[in-house]
DNA sequence: TCCATTCTGTATCGATCGATACTGAAGTAG
DNA sequence: CTACTTCAGTATCGATCGATACAGAATGGA
C-alpha cells in the first residue's frame, strides 16, 4: 500500500538522527532550523516542516527517539525481578558508559538539552524534568523493594537513598562534560553504592 | 575626587543584582538585552552598554559576583585547617541550602547557567566549565589531605572520591530545580559522606 | 561663562530567529 | 493521457536578537 504523490527526497530517519546529535550537543534553543535543515542534507524549510510540523514537535519526537535509544541505559530501572541493588548500579555504569562515549556528543540529553529556557519554550524544559522525576520515582520503587524483601534495613530512609543516587545520575553529565573519564565515573559509582545500607545478616 | 560629567541615572550594583537573578534562573542565551534593561529599571540600551560594555562583559561581571556571594559556600573547600571530611561535609550542606533557597532562583549558576549555548558563545561554557574544574580540584586535594594525615587510608583513589562528590554536588542543581527538598538533600548528603572510607583505628 | 566629560532617551541598524506563500516537480490512480 | 496527491525550492514574512548613531541633558573644572 504505498501512498500515492511525490516520494521524499531524504531519509527522515536519519535527519531525525541528526537532529537528536544536535539537541543532544547544544540543547534546544541554540539549535536552529538553519543547522537542523544543514544537519538534515541541506532540505529545504518546506520540506523541514512538511515532515517535523516545528522545531517544537521535532524536539518532542527526538526525545522519544533518545528514550528507546541511549537513553534505554535506564530501562533497567524499572525491573522487578532483578535485585534492587543490581539495578541501581548497573544502571549506574550503563550511563556512565554511554555519557562517555565520543561516538556522540558526551553528557546526558535528557538532563542538559532545556536548562536555558525562555519563557516562550518551557515546554521543553517540564518535557525533560518529567523524565528525570520519573527515573528518580523508579529508583525509589527500587529501594522500597530492597526494603520489603529484607536486603535493606527497614528503617531506611527511601527517599533520601533515591535522592542520593538520582542527584548522582544528573551529576554524571556535568562532570563527564567537565572531563571526567568513564573509568574514574565507574570507580566513584563503586564508592556511591556504599551508600546504601546492607541489612546484617540474619542470626538464625 | 569626585568624577567630573553628567552622574549615573540608576544603581549599578542593584542593576548587576538583577542580571544575576536573570541569568542564574534563565541561563545567558534566553536572557535578553529587552529582560536586563527591563528589570534593571527600563533603562535605554544606550545606558546598558555604557555600564557595562555587553552581554557578554555583564555575564563575566555577573559570575564574578555570584562567586563572592552565593556561590561562596564552595570556599570552605580551599580551607587547609578544618578537617577535610568537614570540609566536603560543610560545603555540600551549605550548596543544598542556598540551592533551596526560594529567595533566588533554584539552582546553581555556576552549574546551569551556560548548559545550552551556541557556538558563539561557548565563552560561557567554559567560564563556568573552569569554575566548576577548579571546585572539582579542590576537593580532591582535600581528600589528598585526609589521606596525608592517615584519616583516610593511603590506598583510597582520591580522584575516585572527589570525582564522587564533584558529581553529587553539580547534580544537586538539577536535583533542586527536579523539586528535591532541602531536607531530602541534606539527607543524601549524610548518606554519601559514608562513601568516604576511614582509616581503622591505630591499635596501641 | 564656556568647555570637557559622562550619562540620557529615541530611533534604528544588520543579522538571524522560526515559520509560510507560492509555484513547480514527481509520483500513483483511473 | 488527465486528475490527484505529496514533496521540492525560492523568496520572504514579522518578530526579535545584540548593538549603535545621534543629539540632548546634567555634572565638574577653568
Amino acid at each position: 500500500m504505498a501512498r500515492t504523490g511525490r516520494p521524499r527526497g531524504f531519509d527522515r530517519d536519519a535527519a531525525l538522527d541528526a537532529a537528536m546529535h544536535l539537541f543532544w550537543e547544544h540543547g534546544f534553543e541554540p539549535t536552529t532550523l538553519n543547522m537542523l535543515k544543514e544537519a538534515m542534507g541541506g532540505i529545504s524549510p518546506t520540506s523541514f516542516y512538511a515532515a517535523f510540523g516545528s522545531k517544537e514537535a521535532l524536539f518532542r519526537e527526538v526525545v522519544e527517539r533518545y528514550r528507546v535509544t541511549h537513553g534505554s541505559v535506564t530501562d533497567i530501572l524499572r525491573d522487578e525481578s532483578l535485585p534492587p541493588r543490581e539495578v541501581v548500579e548497573t544502571c549506574l555504569r550503563r550511563s556512565v558508559a554511554m555519557q562517555t562515549d565520543v561516538s556522540h556528543p558526551i553528557g546526558c540529553l535528557v538532563t542538559q538539552a532545556a536548562t536555558n529556557c525562555g519563557p516562550e519554550n518551557q515546554f521543553a524544559a517540564e518535557v525533560l524534568s518529567a523524565e528525570r522525576r520519573a527515573n528518580f520515582e523508579a529508583i525509589f520503587k527500587q529501594v522500597e523493594r530492597d526494603i520489603a524483601s529484607g536486603h535493606t534495613p527497614p528503617d531506611t530512609d527511601a527517599h533520601a537513598v533515591a535522592t542520593l543516587f538520582s542527584t548522582f545520575m544528573v551529576g554524571i553529565a556535568t562532570s563527564a562534560r567537565d572531563g571526567a573519564s568513564r573509568e574514574e565515573l565507574e570507580k566513584a559509582v563503586s564508592l556511591a553504592m556504599a551508600s546504601w545500607s546492607v541489612s546484617p545478616p540474619t542470626e538464625q
